[in-house]
Order: C-alpha cells, then sequence, then structure tokens
DNA sequence: ACCCCAATCTTGTCATTGGAAAGTTCCTGG
DNA sequence: CCAGGAACTTTCCAATGACAAGATTGGGGT
C-alpha cells in the first residue's frame, strides 16, 4: 500500500473533495517513512496534488496537523483498549497496547510527543483520559491489594509502553527478525512479569 | 544552571577554543526546552557566539551533531548502569536507568530516536553494546529459570524504559507533581512487578 | 432561477533554515 | 621564518513555514 490514498476523492478542479482526510494519510504515510518530523507540509500538499498553502488552511499550522494526528490516534487507541477489556482478560489489555503501536506505528510515534502537538485540544484529551481510564480500571485487577495498587497499574502501563517503544525503535534484537510476532513476544513478556500475582480475581 | 556554558573558552577573537563542546552544550539546553527537532542548527550558532557555519565544520550537518550527542549520551548510560550493576543489586539498575533519563532527559531524548542520528557510528555502536550487556547480564540474575529466560530480561527492560518514557512526557499524574521522587516511584513499581521471582539468588 | 456568500483553494511574498563553496585568520611543526 | 592545515567567516542557494490577498466554486435563501 501507501500510494494508494494519493489522489483520491478529487472532485473537481479546484475544490478537492476531501483534502482534510488526503493530508491526515499523506502525514501518516511521511511518519511512517521518516519519522514526526522528517517531512514538510509542501511535500505533503505535493503529494496530495494541491497547492502549498492549501493544508494551512485545515490546520493552522504543522503543530495543527499534528494535532490532528495525535486526537485520531487516541480516539484510536482507545477504542482497541475499551473493545479489548470487554473481553475481561486484561493481559490482552496489554498485547492490545501493543498491537496498536505495531499497527499504527505514525500516530504512536506523535501521541507520545506533546512538544510536537497543542496537548490542550479538547477533543485529544477527552479521547486521551478516554484511554486512560480503561488502563487505570483493567489495572486495578491485576493487584493483589483489594483497593487496587498503583504501582501495579503503573508497572502494568510502563511495561507495555516500553516493550511498544523498544519494538518500534528496533532496539530489541526480536523486532528486526521479521519472523517474530510482536504480539505473541508481548504476551511472554506479560506472563512473566505477573506470574507471582493473582490467577484471576472472582470480583 | 542553563546559561553558565555560554560564551566560556573563548581564546582568541577567531577561534573559539572549545566549540565542539560548546555547541553540544547548547544542543543540551535547546533539547530541553524544545524536544530534539525544536531548534535550528544557526541558533545554536548564535548561542555559542560563532557563525553559523562554524558549527558544520564539526559535525558535518544536523544528524552528524544528534550523533554525537546520541553517542555522548551512550557512554554516559553505560557507566551509569555499570557503575550500578557493581553493586549487585539489579533491582536498582532499572532505576539507575531512570534516574539517567531523567537526569539526562535531552541525551536520552536523541538516543533512542535512531532516524535522527547516523545509528551505525562506531563510538556509538560500541557505548551501546556496553550497556546492553548489562542489562542482558543483570536481567539473568532476575529470572527463575536456570539458563536465564529471554522473557524476563525483555520485562524488565521494557518496564525501565517504558517508566522513563511515560515519566518524560509528563503522561504519568505523579510525573506533574513536583513533590514526587522519580526514583522512589520506579523502585515502587519494580518491586511490584517481580514481586512473585527468586528473592536474591546466592551466585 | 438567481445571486450572494462563505468555505475552499491559489498565487505571491518574506524571513528563516540547512547546507555547500570559497575565502580568511591563526597556530604549529619543521 | 615560513608552509600547511585546522578553525572559523562570509557568501550564496534552494527549500521551508507562515502569512496576506485574490480566485473559484457549490449551496442556501429568496
Amino acid at each position: 500500500m501507501g500510494h494508494i490514498s494519493r489522489q483520491i476523492s478529487q472532485a473537481s478542479g479546484y475544490h478537492h473533495g476531501n483534502l482534510r482526510r488526503a493530508v491526515i494519510d499523506a502525514a501518516l504515510e511521511a511518519i511512517d517513512e521518516s519519522g514526526p518530523t522528517g517531512w514538510s507540509l509542501r511535500a505533503l500538499a505535493r503529494r496530495a496534488g494541491v497547492s502549498h498553502a492549501a493544508p494551512v488552511h485545515h490546520f493552522g499550522d504543522k503543530a495543527g496537523l499534528l494535532t490532528a494526528v495525535a486526537a485520531e490516534g487516541y480516539e484510536l487507541f482507545a477504542a482497541a483498549l475499551e473493545a479489548c477489556a470487554a473481553e475481561g482478560d486484561f493481559q490482552e489489555v496489554g498485547v492490545a497496547y501493543v498491537r496498536f503501536a505495531v499497527r499504527h506505528r505514525a500516530h504512536f510515534a506523535v501521541m507520545f510527543r506533546p512538544e510536537l502537538y497543542r496537548p490542550d485540544d479538547p477533543a485529544l484529551v477527552a479521547a486521551r483520559d478516554r484511554a486512560g481510564a480503561v488502563l487505570a480500571a483493567g489495572a486495578r485487577r491485576l493487584s493483589a491489594e483489594p483497593a487496587g495498587d498503583r504501582a501495579v497499574t503503573l508497572a502494568a502501563w510502563s511495561a507495555a509502553h516500553g516493550f511498544a517503544g523498544l519494538w518500534l525503535d528496533g532496539a530489541l534484537p526480536e523486532a528486526r527478525d521479521p519472523g517474530q510476532d510482536p504480539e505473541a513476544v508481548a504476551r511472554r513478556v506479560f506472563r512473566a512479569m505477573f506470574r507471582g500475582g493473582p490467577g484471576e480475581p472472582a470480583a
């Protein structure tokens, strides 16, 4: 894939039809290729077939575009975690965390770099809090303490986040072996972490 | 601190004396303030009191400068981990990981973003492998399996890395409370993680 | 059916940036 | 004392982010 989204929904000669989406998609591709800052707004405009100032109209500036990417990322993220938490097994929420990072690496690369966007964007904040609630609620079930141990929450969150980050950066030897499945490795890691804890409490 | 290093070791009017160091220090300050890409080479040159082309002479280009920062970071990192591993308690190596990230947040922010520098730089690779060896060796002692479980190594590494990253990004509520000590919180987290494992094997 | 208007997109412009090229100053070794 | 090289400067160019002002178009109200 990659160039599929280029030039789609080109309505008339003047009005693109769905430029906002097209620019975000171009940004996602560019981030995949060169990181969250390794491209130019003008290159995205070229890729979408519009003038260099067209993206500015929709996003204001570069930070505005990255805000949109981060907000979309947090929405997809919250949805993925919520869907997985409904299944009951919290260990799988950690796996979903990693799966999201690998499948949406461009979104993920922006989300946790607040200096690149406007962290007070309302839609973004709402989605971020939604994801945070799933993590906090789920981690409570992992803990041996009845009240829910904050340290356990942080441990699970840190492990999932760290594993995802290390995998994406290629810091793990496993990540450079194309035969390895990130989700399977992550599952083994999470199992190793809490093997002394409570299996699955009744309530 | 901050502006202390500015204009130090200014020898004659023409030769700066130690421009290489001055530019790296200026870069570290700039990264602290605006992230690893939120500044310009020319601004660093102004801060160091030299012409905009002077840094190029020492580092070739922006990626060259960031390569130097990352290499220095990995050297400091390896030294910190090695010093801590000598003490024996591996849990403290994880704390040292976090301490390094917090105390050298500019270095840390560059080190794990290989797309910003030249990852095949020899000095950098050597220091990185040195740090990796400490982590791998130490994690072996954490494992219940006599052979040393790879999943445990990854779990410990992921947790330390993830906690450090979340803390620096301000994603953790604890990180926004100035009264909280990152090392103390990290210690609690690591204790919670492996509380079911072997305490401290004899050998 | 018509026209106005607001959203969308364009062209034009400007300061700033990264990087290359060529010249200048200074130190050091022979 | 001088040749050569390292350190730094000035000059130049294409690309970029951001802004201003103008062109185009589809849709809503009458």
